[in-house]
DNA sequence: TCGATTCTGACTATCTTTGACCAACACAGT
DNA sequence: ACTGTGTTGGTCAAAGATAGTCAGAATCGA
């Protein structure tokens, strides 16, 4: 017998695969769906819809809350994950953001406009804090990653 | 299924596209045309109509009340030297600069994709480190002045 | 059997909506 | 002018509506 886990995975890879490259839902009525506990759909998230395997979730709490989630482009030279776990890891220099930038412009990934800013986002200036550089490394490299990630959630993977 | 706020924010700002700067209402009107309670139209103010987001907002209570919702209508130059020299400052909060740049965006001073990587640059997760909120506060508003001016000066080399 | 994976439930965080009570203003009567 | 009354809008706290987190139980697979 299928997990549930992967019922409700390819619940929501069917509906992504409907020529969507978005999908929203309601976390309670999902899991009432599948006669589950809400918190099993974070679970689905957590391990089947991650970054790497192409796809950023959203969402909102509340009365009209949602969970959104998004197909990205996700191959390439400029993978992701490729560029989040090799190319910037869990630290990375003011010297190798901007070289990596510089190489995203240029491929066209993004802007040129687009690379100031994200130079600007993680320069020596903005970085100013009183830590050791080894921290401020860190801090460049989830500033990156999650700006990198902005640009992928642009980019719509098409269906097929 | 819309969110009653959602309904209300783009009535008024469909009021206010219409070539019109400004747009004044009767709360009580608002509310009963909408079904709800009076003070909804305030939430609604208060979370979507700030001066962050560009609007100011006058009222008058007593006979012949009214609130008055001002669209600020600034050149783009004019408002990226506004929000860098003064408006900023030496620390801000997420939320906050989430707004400057949403109006921004809004205002077509940045493209969204521009507005989406700003947001990242300066997201709670890219500020995941050991230190107090002050200072968070404190490298974000370094963060997006950076980025304010990278693209003041993008404007400067080829306005338009 | 044992570690990894899956699932659940209690607790938490966030966003929205409402209602009771408060404050300001206009106007009519004095 | 002064005061009383009705007409607005403002505030705030509580209730309602969602989603997130995390530790531990249950289950699976080697």
């Amino acid at each position: 017998m299928m997990r549930l886990s992967d019922s409700i995975e390819s619940f929501i890879k069917t509906l992504l695969s409907q020529d969507e490259t978005e999908v929203e839902l309601k976390r309670n009525e999902l899991a009432e769906y599948f006669g589950c506990a809400p918190s099993q759909i974070n679970y689905v998230l957590a391990t089947r819809f991650t970054l790497d395997d192409g796809y950023v979730i959203e969402s909102r709490r509340g009365g009209g809350g949602y969970i959104r989630i998004v197909r990205v482009v996700e191959s390439g030279p400029q993978r992701l994950s490729y560029l989040i776990n090799e190319r910037i890891g869990s630290a990375i220099t003011e010297e190798e953001a901007g070289r990596l930038i510089g190489q995203l412009a240029e491929q066209q990934v993004i802007t040129s406009q687009e690379a100031d800013i994200m130079r600007a986002a993680v320069s020596g200036q903005t970085m100013a804090i009183p830590v050791p550089d080894q921290m401020k490394d860190a801090l460049r490299a989830r500033c990156m990653r999650n700006m990198l990630t902005a640009v992928a959630r642009q980019n719509r993977a098409q269906p097929g």
